[in-house]
RNA sequence: GGCCCGUUGGUGAAGUGGUUGAACACACAUGCCUUUCACGCAUGCAUUCAUGGGUUCAAAUCCCGUACGGGUCACCA
């Protein structure tokens, strides 16, 4: 066969040679220890948790060693294809503060970055492959396939294209020239060189070392519509674009001999791969991938909605990635996450189950160490979107909604009662007239029949200073509810129960109670100087009238 | 079915032949602190590392079999 004709027959407009393209896309110049990865989906809807993990990964590992992290969009299946698909990868990513030093829309020396925009390139190299004689047309139609593969089944044969199976393999270049006359479909398929007897070793960063199978598949290079399969476009472009890590998930572990044959056959050298392992769900006894379809906290729309920090997220991917990150995080105050040194070992080989409720005690340690005014900030993006009331509220007087959140905030051990945007609704909205006086869907706590409204009033109009401090603010509310048979300490009054009315901590609750619709708050005494007095009174006011 | 990978408590896991009484964190339970709650603190929670066998003076750690779980076998990625 010369492979020479073969190549000008299927390519006779072929614009450019595969030396020309790498000449364009160089080796780049980094560090030696710089690893460039990429994150390379395919746009078909928006990002989920496990993309999300997987574009972490490599983001962390880029940035960590003073690399490039680029983005690359995967459409070669145009079945597939979502409107706005591209839009949604890149709007989520942004969301979640996944940032790409190269990419579709930003741009970069290496691109095109997205597939479809790189169909001469494929091209050249497939062009140089046929020359080479490792690749070749194939004209069987799906019907031949199938029938293929039924006779695999029946004669209990390893099912695939392959050996004597690939018939293509045998064409003489005038059955392929008449063919190609009669306007036949196509695809270009791979030479394969292997023998599936044969295992050689693989070492993959992250499972270590693995056996694996010699490929012997011919498999589809160029499919009928010229554009290429995901191997292909895998090799080809992590070549060009010089990736040296390989991140994806380890269903493609099983593909790794396909493209260690294809950097061979270009005769250059492969990538290193790092194979994560999926995240996953426990339902009842059964295991298995966390799901789009049917997992909420598998959707970062989910996150949106409830409010939880971009920052919990990671925080807790970092833990999923290296658990001593956990330690790590949790045992230093300003602790950021690219500071710490992440290693491929200490990644988990086996799927790791997703914990939701781990996110949230992270995001509540996350939340607790933000000043208040870092706070504020990250919560307005949130309620401007999601509620529009809360966030005149809160804007109307910023001042006093940091206030607000600094309550409990700067001692040693800050409150930790928000792991949720929404939280800060749930646990302040008393603080807010508006809120207060009229907001009917709050969650009021009862009042009940032994409050003795007349004791709380007349505290606050005979006693309660706004300018004392809190030691002696305690000792003078302590004193003054001893007057009417309330014991200074719970302590006090379980000793002697029958001596007194009650205790501090009924004449507190009673406070909670009227002044914060509230069993549950932090420090009244903080709660009470942001109040002011005048406040305290008009609140106390409204249950006269009733 | 063939091939590949995995299996340490409810969860994430540390640990690769001998100071491991199997770390640490989440969850859970109890108690302390306390004006409630959230914290914080203390204690408890795997006599044992899926299972059977082997190697060894010694195994969660090495070898073999079994079971279970996951992945893959497309002109999808």
């Amino acid at each position: 066969m010369d492979n020479q004709k073969l190549a000008t027959l299927l390519f006779p407009h072929l614009k450019h040679t595969r030396s020309y393209y790498e000449e364009m896309y160089p080796k780049r110049e980094l560090d030696e220890k710089a690893m460039v990865t990429r994150f390379a989906p395919s746009p078909t809807g928006f990002i989920h948790m496990g993309s999300l993990y997987a574009s972490f990964v490599s983001y962390v590992y880029a940035h960590q060693s003073k690399g490039i992290f680029y983005l690359r969009i995967e459409d070669t299946d145009q079945k597939r294809e979502v409107e706005n698909g591209i839009e949604n990868i890149i709007s989520d990513l942004k969301k979640e503060d996944i940032l790409f030093d190269e990419g579709p829309t930003i741009g970069g020396k290496y691109g095109p970055y997205i597939q479809s925009e790189r169909k001469e390139i494929y091209e050249a190299f497939v062009y140089d492959l046929i020359l080479k004689g490792y690749a070749y047309p194939a004209f069987e139609s799906k019907k031949e396939l199938e029938q293929l593969r039924k006779l695999q089944e029946k004669e209990k044969k390893r099912i695939g294209y392959y050996g004597k199976y690939a018939k293509g393999r045998d064409l003489s270049l005038e059955d392929i020239q008449k063919h190609l006359e009669n306007k036949d479909s196509y695809v270009i398929r791979l030479k394969a060189n292997g023998n599936f007897e044969d295992k050689f070793e693989f070492k993959d960063c992250i499972k270590g070392k693995i056996l694996l199978p010699s490929n012997d598949m011919d498999i589809v290079l160029l499919k009928q519509d010229g554009l290429p399969t995901y191997h292909f476009a895998h090799v080809v472009d992590d070549y060009l674009m010089r990736t040296t890590h390989v991140v994806r998930g380890d269903e493609w572990l099983s593909s790794v001999p396909v493209h260690l044959q294809l950097f061979r056959l270009l005769g250059v050298k492969p990538p290193k791969y790092a194979h994560i392992a999926p995240l996953t769900k426990k339902i009842g006894e059964h295991v298995r991938k966390l799901s789009k379809r049917y997992d909420k906290e598998c959707s970062m729309s989910f996150y949106q909605e409830e409010g939880i920090p971009t920052n919990a997220i990671k925080i807790y991917l970092a833990t999923l990635l290296n658990t001593s990150f956990e330690d790590y995080y949790l045992s230093n105050q300003p602790a950021s996450i690219l500071d710490f040194n992440f290693t491929w070992k200490k990644m988990s080989v086996g799927g790791s189950l997703f914990d939701l409720t781990k996110l949230l005690f992270l995001s509540r340690t996350y939340m607790s160490r933000l000043t208040a005014e870092a706070l504020y900030q990250e919560i307005l993006p949130f309620y401007r979107e999601k509620d529009p009331s809360f966030y005149q509220t809160i804007t109307a007087d910023a001042i006093d909604t940091i206030r607000i959140l600094n309550v409990e905030r700067t001692g040693k051990k800050p409150r930790k009662d928000f792991a949720t945007y929404q939280d800060i609704k749930k646990h302040t909205w008393y603080m807010y007239d508006t809120y207060y006086f009229e907001d009917k869907q709050m969650p009021r706590a009862l009042i009940k029949e032994e409050y003795d409204l007349s004791l709380v009033t007349c505290y606050f109009k005979e006693i309660y200073d706004v300018q004392d401090t809190k030691e002696v603010w305690y000792e003078k509310l302590k004193e003054y509810i001893e007057k009417y048979q309330y014991a200074r300490t719970v302590k006090e009054y379980l000793h002697n129960p029958g001596k007194y009315k009650g205790h501090v901590g009924d004449f507190c609750e009673m406070i909670r109670v009227f002044l914060f619709c509230s069993l549950e708050t932090p420090d009244i005494y903080e709660l009470l100087q942001i109040l002011t007095k005048a406040r305290i009174l008009k609140r106390l006011d409204i249950y006269k009238k009733i």
